[in-house]
DNA sequence: CGCAGTCTTGAGACAGATCAACTCACGTGG
DNA sequence: CCACGTGAGTTGATCTGTCTCAAGACTGCG
């Protein structure tokens, strides 16, 4: 209520009405939100830890995150407290997913291995509540929809990137993120494309299942086919999004299985 | 609006009134979702295709089924159709996901690679036209509520399955299926439990991103280790579920890489 | 009973992990 | 402004888990 607002907060605010609430059908829907939810300048490498006293849903105004999860596994396992502390001291941490400005990222309290958000760069988001942040958004036909459009969206999103990391070589996999990056970053999926990658190398193999070494090769690899180049650490240019698609789904060369 | 319904059309409705309309606002949206709901027989064996006109939601009223995907890469590639034949012809197709009674499935159109529901057993479901399910569901906030909570938790449960396939060995893969089976199909998640898996050793690796050969075996050294029993070919008996978690989450010998 | 498809088991090959050096980008401080 | 150091990235050698190919054994159906 107060004024004192940093002018990241509001600028937040507007993208979160013009993202979330479009089409809302009372502006007071908007506002509501805009009330309820807790701006956040998230600074490079941050992390949002889930609340302990419920789900949260982040709207991601500016910038770029990597949702972690830890791997314990389904189990509603309280046999003893270190297996807790096991998901900070040990390798279990992966990255799950990449979020990027406009998106709603659903943080669970923990379903299954506890999750958190780390900013990739310097952030802006709005943290809610996610009973809460419902609560409103359920009285307004349009939002709930828009929602639960988002995540349905997430959720082949996910489901696609399954298929991929369950059944890929490696060359695949690389292609595969390569070209989904140009397509989210850049809105790119034909011809050429430059764009600076946000995470590095180690996020990218952890995301797709590989080690940092694998993803450094491929992208050998790729530079030396001439598909891509690359400039210092995060610009990558595609030179044609196409062929590296083709590489994306075709098996290659991989012992060439005679497909007719 | 006919009188002449199939008991197992009837008694479907009433488990989709039980479980997607509990707690609706007016009983009136339970009835108008009967109502735009097409009642289906799916023998086992029996495919869903994704609707032509449109994404869909399917609610298992009783059965079991897998979710199928081609692994056609993100790109809107209408370069040639025999891209999609290709969809067809060869080894693309693999296993997203597993979903039994109770559950509603979202089938989407075409978000790169095309869907289908195959049936394990038989099957009764309700088939929607996702906009139409919907239009009515927004109208009633505790309906729109829980369709938007159950997408919430199965992307939650697609993200931990990830977080599995992609940096767990094969054995820790087959552990945490059994534990997973374990939990949705008698809710046991201690002691012992004896279950029918509906799905084939093909399905199970295909979902876990592992040959068939592989799954074999080791379902062969667990039961070595006294862990399971098996019994023709669906038949297993978890004797520790405790001990099988386990399995699942420690990364064993492994290399034993010195974890203090 | 016998067939067909599913599952199991074995031997060999290869993609990617691991371990270990080395190089380079980039920010810091002299 | 350039030497310096740290951490990210690259490259190479080796090792191993899983895939592949190929028989063989079992289940469950007609």
């Amino acid at each position: 209520m107060a004024t004192a607002f940093h002018s990241s907060e509001v600028t937040s605010m507007e993208v979160l009405r013009s993202v979330v609430a479009r089409g809302a059908a009372s502006p007071d829907t908007a506002a509501r939100l805009c009330e309820l939810g807790e701006y956040r300048l998230l600074p490079r490498g941050g992390e949002l830890q889930a609340d302990p006293k419920g789900d949260r849903l982040v709207f991601i105004a500016e910038g770029a995150a990597k949702l972690l999860g830890c791997s314990v596994p389904a189990q509603t396992s309280r046999r003893d407290s270190s297996a807790l502390s096991a998901c900070e001291s040990r390798k279990n941490i992966h990255v799950l997913a990449f979020h990027f400005r406009g998106e709603i990222v659903s943080v669970p309290l923990k379903s299954g291995g506890d999750f958190r958000l780390a900013a990739l760069c310097d952030m802006d988001v709005i943290v809610f509540s996610a009973n809460r942040f419902l609560d409103i958004a359920q009285d307004d036909p349009a939002v709930i929809r828009n929602v639960l459009a988002r995540s349905l969206e997430a959720l082949h999103r996910s489901r696609t990137r399954m298929m991929q990391i369950g059944h890929q070589s490696a060359r695949q996999r690389v292609a595969c993120f390569l070209v989904a990056m140009a397509e989210r970053l850049c809105c790119c999926s034909v011809g050429a494309c430059e764009l600076a990658l946000p995470m590095s190398r180690g996020d990218i193999g952890d995301s797709l299942g590989l080690t940092i070494e694998t993803v450094s090769r491929q992208f050998a690899d790729l530079r030396a086919e001439g598909l891509i180049t690359t400039h210092g650490r995060s610009i990558v240019r595609l030179m044609d999004i196409g062929r590296l698609a083709g590489k994306a789904s075709r098996s290659e060369k991989l012992h060439s299985r005679r497909e007719t």
